[in-house]
RNA sequence: GCCGAAGUGGCGAAAUGGCAGACGCAACCGACUCAAAAUCGGUCGACUGAAAGGUCAUGUGGGUUCGACUCCCACCUUCGGUACCA
């Protein structure tokens, strides 16, 4: 077996790749037959790409850990679903229009076809078969047709709504386009304002409490902590003020303001109401009317981050008008203040200065007063010894001061004392609210969905009718149209009859939200040419829930909630039957620009997986991306070790293709390491692989990639050492490599599948013979559980904590035993100083902790 | 600001409350080679020591525990989201 070397033909991916992702191809392996139901049902779910053109090394951080799930799934005998599409609408191509004046959807299609080829280069087990493109008539179709029925069912609405607005461009501009801490235009740098436009809403608000439950579904804690807080839920009340009599006004309007502590109402010494609120302009005294118009002025120019801000200094003005508190008779100041938001519970609130840091710092700042109404019980009857702002747990620890009727009550009893006081006086009521707002879904924009609506000056907003569907989008469209959304300037397409009373009419020229798009998109999959409605009920009830989705963390709050929302809408028409659409959620992290930024072209710090591949290959590229780290945890990009791979990847090659080569450089080469003989050799082999197959599935089942593919380099390490040896090519050695090959493949399918080939032809079986198989069609491995336990093993001992001596004992040695051999150990003895023992600790036999 | 997460060798990281640093990268030493590359074998947290060993060490400061990277409290830094990027 002399100059191995020079025989053995070297790892070269690129030879080897292409073949076999076209031979899959071509065996149809990755196409799933969605009524097979022989055996179970797996769908498995990774978020789908938009095609922003820049496709980088983030992608594949998503897209390989779950291309290696599907693989190990088939290989433990389930039926795996595992779709891809595009989410293929939305603002870059638009932007990329107005730009360089190529059209959205030539600039899209473009993109896509180049990620379709890198996403096969990638070697991923796609059902390429069943692809869903959201820009497709095909598929928008079905989103205005669910539009349509939401809208016939109330669950779609107009109301007024503001958008950021640039003046001079006379567009509504979405946040990305809003640049700079003094917040202006992109294009044209000037200060970007608010405008109110009537737009359509999705009434999310009502499932508000059942998306709050999150019963039956394996999601990360983290996740379901930010959607709750998002829908965030606050049950209180709301109560009525009045507005005040005065020399210039009449008063009377009432001023409703929702409050989760009623039991402050005595406290409120002055009222907030946000500066957009209805009734501002009428109460404002003639006085205030100047700085009142100024500060609204202002407020439009905030965002709402920098309005919620509490670091920076409160701000805000006087109306001039008062209220009077319902429960005392007192007349307090009516303010206006960015802090408090038209959106959320009614837009205004009473101020309790004392109990409230907001509120607190308002006042300081403005002198107005501040009055204690809570005390902590042993402060009961010296209030004014409070230190303020006192904002207590609620519990029942403190106690109503100063409050009427329901002094001295500790709370619950305060809140429910109040709230009855409020009913009693008719000033209101016990009321729930929510932060989430319904989901504004208007888009001034035209690369997206056509809202399916005709207005008519007669009839209103009328849908349309569902056999004229799908509305498509008309191309010729000036992008760079100003005044509301670029299909207004489509005149031919957006002037028609009214389809009820078939007088002049005019669409809808908004479009939808691309989070529409991506709310249902999974059902689609399973029948992307379904024409009978926008799913295929059989198919569904079937396949769905989805088993496991994968995607970014980012998409907390807004995609997965919506998806949720949604799938519980479609449930309400009748139309599926679950509640929830993903059964398990994994979020990995985010692989970030080596300059630890988000990965993006303007940037500049855009990792190219293609030169990656056509370098390393795309085994490698798959294997490092998923050794570097935790999956949930992404971080910078660098690519300083996938030469780590690279070698490893080699040394399989090398195990599998040469077992009987000598190494020139070891001396050691050809004799059994440790002065081993044959059995004992073979043992250790044995132990290695089914310890590594073991290790292997816990990890692939627990998503923890890096540690599965380093278990997997230390068996390689171990057999290494056999190579050449009397051990190698024998049948514990043979066991050996077709489990490594097995535990490989999922994720390294190529390389795996021409060792797993090669070794076929080996014993006379080659491509087409009938007997011949794919590695991804073999079944994982079974370990033999006795090769997992060893007959002796090492046990630390530890003296106060601290670790002093290692003892070989028996591994059936009971803990007297251990521990008379560890009380006669001399390290331990120096370590004890001659104090006697006290305790000995038997940490579950892993470790023994005597304390002296 | 608010909500969520992360912080461990020169670097990526590992560790059901139980031996801190598995597995890799880089670096260094050696073998092979005319030589280099590749490959193979080895060393590798810091300080101290001839060595055996000892001391310190998981963002900072406290706490719980026989024992804390892990649990609790406070803080610092970075990242994600914050409703029109997807």
């Amino acid at each position: 077996m002399a100059d191995l070397d020079e025989r053995l033909e070297r790892y070269d991916p690129r030879q080897i790749e292409p073949r076999w992702q076209a031979h899959w191809e071509s065996l149809g392996l990755h196409t799933t037959d969605l009524s097979d139901a022989s055996k179970p049902r797996y769908y498995l779910l990774t978020m789908w790409p938009y095609p922003s053109g820049d496709l980088h090394i983030g992608h594949w951080y998503v897209q390989t850990p779950t291309d290696a799930i599907a693989r190990y799934k088939r290989a433990k005998g389930f039926n795996v679903f595992y779709p891809i599409g595009f989410d293929a609408f939305g603002l870059p191509a638009e932007n990329a229009a107005i730009k360089r004046g190529t059209h959205p959807r030539e600039w899209t299609t473009k993109n896509m076809e180049n990620m379709r080829r890198q996403l096969r280069s990638m070697g991923a087990s796609f059902d390429w078969s069943k692809e869903v493109v959201t820009c497709d008539p095909a598929y928008f179709h079905w989103n205005q047709w669910i539009f349509l029925k939401f809208y016939e069912k109330g669950v779609a609405y107009r109301k007024q709504a503001p958008v950021d607005w640039c003046p001079s461009c006379q567009v509504t501009l979405a946040r990305e386009q809003v640049e700079g801490i003094d917040r202006v235009c992109w294009r044209c740098f000037t200060p970007v304002t608010k405008r109110d436009l009537t737009q359509w809403f999705f009434k999310i608000t009502d499932y508000a409490d059942e998306l709050l439950s999150f019963e039956g579904l394996n999601w990360p804690e983290p996740i379901r902590a930010m959607q709750t807080n998002w829908i965030g839920r606050s049950e209180g009340a709301e109560v009525d003020f009045t507005v005040a009599k005065s020399a210039e006004h009449a008063g009377g309007e009432k001023l409703r303001v929702f409050t989760t502590r009623p039991d402050t109402l005595h406290g409120a010494t002055f009222m907030v109401l946000a500066p957009e609120h209805q009734l501002v302009e009428r109460i404002t005294s003639p006085a205030q009317r100047e700085s009142v118009a100024a500060y609204i002025e202002a407020t439009k120019r905030k965002s709402e981050i920098d309005r919620l801000s509490t670091s920076r200094e409160k701000s805000g003005v006087a109306t001039g008008a008062f209220a009077i508190n319902p429960v005392n008779g007192e007349e307090i100041p009516i303010w206006i203040a960015d802090y408090v938001l038209a959106g959320y519970g009614t837009g205004a609130i009473m101020a309790v200065p004392a109990h409230d840091e907001r509120d607190y710092e308002f006042a300081q700042r403005f002198g107005l007063p501040i009055r204690t109404v809570v005390a902590p019980a042993e402060l009961a009857a010296r209030p004014d010894e409070v230190p303020l702002p006192y904002v207590e747990k609620i519990s029942g620890a403190a106690v109503a001061v100063n409050s009427g009727s329901w002094s001295g009550a500790a709370w619950p009893a305060s809140f429910e004392q109040a709230i009855s006081a409020v009913e009693r006086a008719g000033a209101g009521e016990r009321a729930t609210t929510y932060r989430l707002r319904d989901w504004l879904i208007s888009r001034q924009r035209y690369w997206g969905t056509p809202i399916p609506i005709i207005h008519c000056a007669t009839c209103g907003p009328v849908g349309v009718p569902v056999e004229e569907l799908p509305v498509m989008l008309p191309d010729e469209v000036d992008f760079k149209q100003t005044g509301e959304s670029p299909l207004k300037s489509a005149s031919a397409w957006l002037n028609v009859p009214c389809p009820k009373c078939g007088g002049p009419g005019q669409r809808e020229s908004d479009t939808m939200d691309t989070f529409v798009d991506s709310s249902w998109y999974w059902y689609r999959y399973l029948s992307p040419n379904f024409g009978g409605g926008p799913v295929d009920r059989n198919l569904v009830d079937a396949w769905c829930p989805v088993d496991q989705y994968t995607g970014g963390a980012e998409h907390a709050v807004m995609h997965l909630l919506y998806s949720r929302f949604f799938t519980k809408a479609l449930r309400d028409l009748g139309l599926i039957a679950e509640s929830e659409p993903f059964t398990r959620l994994f979020n990995q992290g985010q692989i970030l620009g080596s300059d630890g930024e988000r990965m993006s072209k303007s940037r500049g710090n855009v990792e190219d997986p293609d030169a990656l591949v056509t370098r390393h290959g795309a085994d490698a590229v798959r294997l490092f991306l998923m050794f570097m780290g935790p999956w949930d945890q992404g971080g910078p990009w660098s690519g300083s070790g996938i030469s780590g791979i690279v070698r490893f990847l080699g040394r399989v090659w090398t195990l599998a293709l040469d077992p009987h080569g000598k190494e020139r450089g070891d001396p050691n080469a050809g004799t059994l390491p440790h002065g081993e003989d044959q059995a004992a050799g073979e043992l250790v082999i044995r132990r290695a692989a089914h310890k590594a197959i073991a290790g292997v599935e816990a990890d692939i089942e627990a998503f923890r990639f890096n540690t599965a593919v380093a278990k997997l380099m230390e068996f390689a390490n171990a057999l290494f050492p056999y190579r050449g040896s009397s051990v190698a090519g024998g049948a514990a050695w043979s066991e050996a490599i077709d489990y490594l090959l097995a535990a490989l493949s999922p994720m390294a399918p190529h390389l795996s599948e021409e060792m797993h080939s090669r070794l076929q032809a080996e014993r006379g079986i080659s491509i087409g013979d009938p007997r011949w198989r794919s590695i991804h069609q073999r079944d994982w491995p079974t370990v033999d559980a006795t090769l997992l336990t060893e007959s002796t093993r090492e046990l630390p001992i530890q003296v106060n904590g601290k670790l002093r001596d290692k003892l070989t004992i028996a591994a059936n040695a009971t803990e007297a035993e251990i521990e008379a051999l560890a009380l006669a150990s001399d390290k331990v003895k120096i370590a004890l100083e001659g104090r006697p023992v006290k305790r000995v600790i038997h940490a579950g036999g892993r470790l023994v902790n005597i304390v002296g």
